[in-house]
DNA sequence: GAAATAAGTAATCGAACGATTACCAACGCA
DNA sequence: TGCGTTGGTAATCGTTCGATTACTTATTTC
């Protein structure tokens, strides 16, 4: 296969797999295996593990403007803020986008993926008050709103869906359209996560051992 | 000193380094070393640190929830949303109690630190709801604000509001008072982050040659 | 058809980290 | 005074992870 396009291959499950687990959380031989390909691969084709991710947000963020000026070229009756806030929703059926750029915007302190993660939330404010055409509180309202769809997604609010009257009235409140999207989209995500977790249990069957050693001395505790 | 102090101690500087540095990216060595103990005395008096964190997330949404019933205590004619707004605010000056918090909010495919995190995150919407007197959508928009300025001081685009004049315009707008605040505590933490730095790299004076010799790799790349 | 280039892996290494163990010192108290 | 309890530390261990090295296999290209 041509490198050019096990790039874009490893990039897709990079950005899935930093958005389950985060920036330091994930592991470069997750996203290998999730890509289908070797370790040392994909070390050497990006460099180092923070490169990677630096690809990851920038890609994430392409893909976020992208959809936005698809939006901005047709013609509608719905307000513009709506209609981006429904092309935001929608790029949850992309696993990882909205979660990789999370995870990159709590993450000002480190020197060069903070600085990557600004310059990329800046781009996304650029667009939305000069070609967009927004003014400074209305860029800022939106924005809020953009953070608050990031934190229900982030934190799998939509699992409580059904158990926690709360939680659905807040769900609700918070994507007035959209919520079955999302819920569809994070039941796919914790299936996804569910055979993932018993791919690995069933590698390490060593590790399985210790994990239930560790759990009778809590037991005892 | 008694134990329970010394847990308080650790407990405030845990806070901070959870919110520099992430649940994974911390490490227990740090907080020790800031909190002016040994490491296994973390280890030993939390049990792990997972165990530490979702204490670290417990204790941040305390402070939280003490603060808004003060304000909802005192008698005042400003708006209740714009009072909490503030006190939300106020708290940036207790490092990394903000960001802890937010740093949970990401975790939510975590087994243990994602249900912490969710909980927590319900009981801030159950108090804004049933003891504030919010309703659904005042209670989602109060909170899609908060969220805004978690990833403002989590992305420390304080950091550029001397040089750039689209994020002075951001937060300006999203911090209509209190902005000076916001910008004192966050030159606080950047001291204190730049001396933490220097320390650390004067004690590997190994790492340094290793970090040279990556540098001087990558500049003939 | 050989030589060079591209695509990719197995094996391994050094460092960092969380956790454990074993030990030490001070204080209360009978 | 001896002795247990409380509050700690130094040393170290096993694992994990990112990165490196040294190969192997195909596909061009001349």
């Amino acid at each position: 296969m041509r490198a050019e396009d096990r790039r874009e291959l490893i990039l897709v499950a990079a950005t899935r797999v930093f958005g389950d687990y985060g920036y330091v959380g994930a592991t470069t031989s997750q996203v290998a295996k999730a890509a289908g390909v070797s370790q040392p691969y994909v070390v050497r084709m990006f460099g180092t593990k923070e490169k990677l991710f630096v690809e990851v947000l920038s890609r994430a963020l392409d893909r976020l403007l992208v959809s936005f000026r698809v939006v901005l070229a047709e013609e509608s009756d719905v307000p513009l803020g709506r209609r981006f806030g429904l092309a935001y929703v929608n790029l949850v059926s992309e696993p990882g986008v909205l979660l990789s750029l999370m995870h990159g915007f709590v993450l000002g302190s480190d020197p060069v993926v903070g600085k990557a993660a600004r310059c990329g939330f800046m781009d996304v404010y650029h667009f939305l008050r000069n070609e967009a055409g927004f003014g400074p509180d209305e860029v800022q309202n939106f924005l809020a709103g953009g953070m608050m769809v990031n934190t229900m997604v982030g934190l799998r609010m939509t699992d409580d869906y059904e158990t926690d009257p709360a939680v659905r009235e807040l769900l609700t409140a918070a994507f007035p359209e959209k919520l079955d999207q999302l819920r569809a989209a994070a039941q796919l995500q914790r299936k996804r996560e569910a055979t993932e977790r018993e791919t690995t249990k069933r590698e390490t069957t060593k590790r399985e051992t210790t994990e239930r050693e560790t759990t009778e001395r809590e037991a005892q505790a």
